[in-house]
DNA sequence: GTTCCGATTTTCT
DNA sequence: GAAAATCGGAACA
């Protein structure tokens, strides 16, 4: 398996978002490896994209953003929930991918105890329940995923078919379809938002 | 300093 | 289908 190097990440974002789909997200920690295939995620741009973080600007919050590519950008929202993204653009130009959602592939058993919940496909479908699921918080924010020991991305299988819709959660910047998921995949979120769902082939 | 609110999840009706 | 939980960041004064 190959890493998923920096290039990968310093382009257009909704391009990386929708070329991240299949790749393989790994945590690992105390001799403990997680891994799981990327299934559902969300491209955040800025001065163009109200829905972003960055929109406004830069701030100390969503500095990782306007930083390098390739490095993880975690924020707490609700009171909650921590919520992963990985940074994409050339350095100085804001911009993410919102991991929404994964299908467990190792390390099956701790996520169900980290989750507290049996289900399988409960496990990581959302982007607060996979952080949850894969020990991801705060202390992750800014890590250098193409370097890390403790998280990182492999390259994964070929997707044939991706589809796409407007994202989940946000006020304004919903005409953009930024939204990307593997058609039919039992761990894309959001099945309350049946919204504008189209298809396309994709690589 | 104070106020407002969210790129969500869970639970209750 | 609706609402509560819960707190850090951003905006405004």
């Amino acid at each position: 398996m190959t890493r998923v190097d920096r290039p990968f990440f310093s382009r257009y974002t909704p391009d990386v978002a929708r070329d991240v789909l299949g790749c393989v997200l790994v945590r690992e920690m105390d001799g403990l490896v997680l891994r799981a295939r990327i299934v559902e995620v969300e491209a955040y741009r800025g001065a163009d994209d109200p829905a972003s973080h960055s929109y406004r600007g830069m701030t100390k919050r969503t500095s990782v953003m306007f930083g390098e590519p390739g490095h993880a950008y975690v924020y707490f929202t609700y009171g909650n929930h921590h919520c992963l993204n990985l940074t994409t653009e050339a350095e100085g130009e804001p911009g993410a991918v919102l991991i929404r959602a994964v299908e467990p592939l190792e390390g099956i058993g701790e996520m169900r105890k980290r989750r507290g919940v049996e289900e399988l496909t409960s496990l990581t479908s959302g982007p607060g329940k996979l952080t949850k699921a894969m020990g991801i918080d705060l202390h992750l924010n800014g890590e250098d995923v193409v370097k890390s020991k403790e998280l990182f991305v492999l390259y994964g299988r070929r997707i044939e078919e991706v589809a796409v819709s407007t994202r989940i959660g946000i006020s304004s910047g919903q005409e953009k379809l930024w939204r990307y998921y593997l058609e039919g995949n039992a761990f894309v979120s959001g099945a309350r938002t049946h919204n504008y769902r189209t298809r396309e082939s994709v690589r």
